[in-house]
DNA sequence: GTGAAAGCGCTAACAG
DNA sequence: CTGTTAGCGCTTTCAC
């Protein structure tokens, strides 16, 4: 095996421009203390020569690997790729993520991690031994799990947790689950609706009970009662199913449901079907997320869009500023969602 | 800053199992030459102190960087996480290729290159300057492009080539685009269709042609023309409603459809529904690539499945054989597809 | 402001 | 079979 070395490095950078290896390392890291003229000498040698630093050799001696990692539950993230169902999570992180961490000469490494596993703090430090990330981004539902927050605070490691609302440890970017259900409460108010039904998803996840919540306080709000008119799913398609069935066999049923995520939208759909009732009908139906699932549905999904891709960008941009030396946000960063109307909302029908 | 170093090195473990730092590394690169004794002996201090390698210390001294670089293209890319229709490429190279890095302690980093751009070679070089990876996956159009196929041959860099057949250089991975593309007719000349029709993608992608020579060799087979039954499409949903358009509004209209991608195929099923064409009843649709959209279609559609997931885990498999020392297959390797059969397709109903 | 020297964690090359 | 030595390309520290 060649010992394969860098084409062009720092030396030959010096060399060319006839300066120190310090001075080029100044001006390739845009430190101050650096003339004008020199600086323009160098950067000129750089881009006649096509040098680009090593970040291997960068992350040796400094402090920095210009790399960022993004965590994300291994199961279910695995389940969704092979399901093919258009789950674009990992693509609106990317897209997100990727393309500001390219922005600022950063790079993002994509990396699956067990929530339930008892060894997640050994996978995610064998993680980060291996690529000693500057900065990690962590999603739902590890974003709120207690050991790998405490974990990654003792390690001193930024870290930004997308979908959290906790500011004790960590850099916090929600959307605002709690106002996002309002808001899709109070549009379906607005159309005259009475008897909203909600269906949460796990509980596992904290969003869920904030979603739930902001769903009481706009039916509190509006002087309505919710009993009887919350269901709890898992996020996925069968437990949305089971939910549906249930909120819509009761004796009231509601003319129209939140579903906390897409799939468990879907199955609402499907379930309404098979009972016979019309979307939008006979029954109202607004989802969470709006991944292209949202837009396939027959009817589409009118839903609740979560920025995955503007708090992943986000995420990369308060590390790599965090990295910098600027300090993390005092409290939580909120990236609203919005409300994208589709087919599968209509007025409240009346008493006919 | 603080100078932030590895908790455990390489040196702790030498100290903690009493052996030189040499005997660690041959440990931990499973090198021959050990004495099993020795070896457990590491081996078990490696354990207790939960030491993981660096990859950028592996990568400054060894020729391993650990690291793969999978290539796509950025306009489409992006286009595609964008306009969340489902396109799951990405996530299916993710499937495929991190996974299996992940067994072999690689990881993968994706990387977005402009086709067009005249610097092409200066942004691949740069990437390759930045990570130093031991391998690259190449995916269409890059697969095929004559500039950075030659670039990476100079640098002697490990390469495969997804969607390719070509063994001039490089690992070429296809799934048999001629061979799928004849699959698919043979499946509605079995159904008793006579007049075929092909919609072309772009031909800035090879794979386009030898789709239409499959199916122009299994027309031929069955001793019918294919005259007048082509269009071009360049694998937008627009040029594919125009192709369907051309190809139904003939004299002589096919009773079946093959589009090359799903966009094309689902502009082809809102097409004929616009012409007061029922799918499957009136024409039969089979698409190419078997995204989500394929699924989410109404009607659903019949589908050649590539197997990107499968294509990019033996991309994967085959570069970091390559850094082992085992030579790169001889010729093309085939990862077959396959056809998924859903309601875009029915029997040719006869003269009726 | 600029340069020289030391060392990051690991492996290649060579000794023993 | 095992240990020692010399770097890899870059940044840090400390002189000047």
């Amino acid at each position: 095996m060649a010992r394969r070395r860098q084409a062009v490095t720092i030396r030959h950078v010096a060399a060319e421009a006839g300066v120190s290896l310090q001075t080029v390392s100044r001006v390739i890291n845009a430190e101050p203390n650096v003339r004008p003229e020199m600086k323009q000498r160098v950067q000129e040698a750089i881009d006649r020569l096509g040098y680009v630093p090593s970040i291997a050799a960068q992350r040796m001696s400094g402090s920095r690997s210009y790399l960022i990692l993004a965590v994300n539950d291994r199961e279910r993230t695995i389940a969704d790729w092979r399901a093919r169902k258009g789950t674009d999570w990992v693509d609106q992180m990317l897209l997100g993520g990727m393309l500001t961490c390219a922005e600022h000469g950063y790079r993002m490494i994509v990396e699956l991690i067990d929530t339930h596993s008892d060894h997640v703090e050994r996978e995610l430090s064998a993680a980060i031994a291996a690529v000693q990330p500057d900065g990690i981004i962590l999603t739902p539902p590890h974003a709120d799990n207690p050991q790998i927050v405490r974990f990654l605070s003792d390690q001193k490691i930024l870290f930004a947790r997308i979908g959290s609302q906790d500011d004790d440890a960590g850099i916090p970017i929600s959307m605002d689950d709690a106002g996002s259900a309002r808001m899709a409460t109070r549009h379906l108010l607005g159309l005259g609706h009475r008897r909203i039904g909600f269906i949460a998803g796990s509980f596992e996840y904290r969003l869920s009970g904030w979603r739930v919540d902001g769903w009481r306080q706009a039916m509190a709000e509006a002087g309505l009662p919710d009993a009887g008119l919350l269901a709890e799913g898992d996020f996925s398609y069968a437990s949305g199913a089971e939910a549906a069935r249930r909120l819509l066999s009761g004796a009231q049923r509601p003319s129209a449901i939140i579903a906390s995520n897409d799939q468990m939208a879907l199955a609402t759909l499907d379930t309404a079907r098979a009972m016979d009732l019309a979307v939008p009908r006979d029954l109202s139906v607004i989802s969470f997320d709006n991944t292209p699932l949202a837009y396939f549905a027959q009817p589409s999904l009118t839903a609740i869009d979560q920025p995955i891709a503007a708090m992943a960008s986000k995420a990369a941009e308060l590390i790599i500023d965090g990295q910098r030396g600027k300090p993390r946000p005092a409290r939580l960063t909120v990236i609203p969602s919005s409300l994208v109307e589709r087919d599968s909302v209509a007025p409240w029908p009346g008493n006919g």
